[in-house]
DNA sequence: GAATATGTTTAGTCTAATCTAAATAATTTT
DNA sequence: AAAATTATTTAGATTAGACTAAACATATTC
């Protein structure tokens, strides 16, 4: 059974781990956290023990078979939850995030799984990430940043890296969500800005905000 | 802003001062919380340091006003997320406490009150106990204990004092449930057991099971 | 490869919430 | 009303999780 924070530290360790190579760093997850790294590596010492972490001392740790299904199993809450948020609370997808940091933490494999059929087995979340089922298994789709999308080549949205109000509310705003079709019409050489066409308008965004769109190819 | 064990025991003051007349003493909080006294005491001080509470050395506490309202946000949650947990997601009734006890700390007003938009506003929760709307008021039926109705004169069961697994199961499997009608045929002198008609079938209850039904006279 | 910079760990401290054991107050019994 | 019982509080210790400051390792630069 774990603590509040202790699934904090999974989460993020899960998470820093898809984008590395497995092995984590103290500071990133400090950051992450929003901790000291002292602190960062006092629990990395007490993950270590109950063996959800394999830990070397300034090598970083890397999640054990058991600390990737703890972690799984609080993303599946959060993003189940995020999801319930949105089709049933008319939370919009920008506001979700910070309940459902709390939400993930209520323990009830019943719940959980009750929650998941009312929502009809969603496979993926409001911002497009993939949900784990019940046997924390989740299909990803097989995609690629706006920035790689081929000229004048068809893609559609399928998610957004950057899951910040800040990024998602510009995005409401230029109306680019989830399913929205996306085509490059223009590269600007000088500074990468792009020329899309987003759904029915034509507009312009930074290689920034390209780099933090998924596109299905 | 108030951490889990504030709001338990705040929670637990106002629950006891219900029964109680206001004034609640150390020993019947830790005994709700699971607490030794000695720890009740450093949380009253707590407590009345954040004026929550009215606290007198040998004396207990009573909630003040600001109190009584964190206490009643609390409640209207739990009981908001009791009747979710029933009506949407196949919770028996015997189920959802220890669920909602997770579930009322949840920090998020949009929540709890796009929870209750969705579930159509209810007045009560699956046990029959009222539900504070948004400006925490509550309007409680006038009800009497099962005991206290008259011989022969029909009367409907719409709420339980004891919430325990046990004591709701035990229902279940008598078929009494919040709505069902009820009618004392005959009290037996000896014991004080209850011959009742319940709904279509007759029954025997003891008296320390008609002493926790709640009915509208 | 030595010097510097950066990242990580250790040692010791702090706070919230708990506990035990002892002291004290209130209540009940005789 | 004194004695005994029960309830409550105080004092001091413990634990989880965090912190600071100093020590130590690793990585980078010259």
């Amino acid at each position: 059974m774990q603590t509040l924070s202790t699934e904090d530290y999974l989460k993020a360790i899960y998470h820093a781990s898809q984008s590395a190579n497995g092995t984590v760093a103290t500071t990133s997850i400090a950051n992450k956290i929003g901790a000291k790294p002292s602190s960062v590596t006092d629990m990395f010492k007490k993950l270590s023990d109950q063996k959800l972490v394999k830990y070397q001392k300034y090598q970083g740790v890397s999640l054990t078979n058991e600390g990737v299904k703890t972690a799984l199993r609080i993303v599946r809450k959060h993003r189940l939850w995020e999801s319930f948020l949105v089709s049933h609370l008319n939370f919009n997808w920008d506001e979700v995030h910070q309940v459902a940091e709390q939400l993930e933490h209520i323990q009830s494999e019943k719940l959980t799984n009750e929650l998941e059929r009312f929502l009809d087995y969603p496979t993926h979340d409001p911002h497009g990430d993939p949900i784990p089922n019940r046997a924390l298994f989740m299909k990803s789709y097989n995609k690629i940043l706006l920035t790689e999308l081929p000229l004048n080549k068809e893609g559609v949205c399928i998610g957004v890296k950057d899951n910040s109000s800040d990024f998602l509310r510009y995005l409401d705003r230029r109306q680019i969500g989830i399913g929205t079709p996306l085509m490059i019409l223009h590269r600007e050489d000088f500074d990468q800005s792009l020329h899309i066409q987003a759904g029915n308008s034509t507009l312009m965004i930074t290689q920034k905000t390209a780099e933090n769109i998924y596109i299905k190819p």
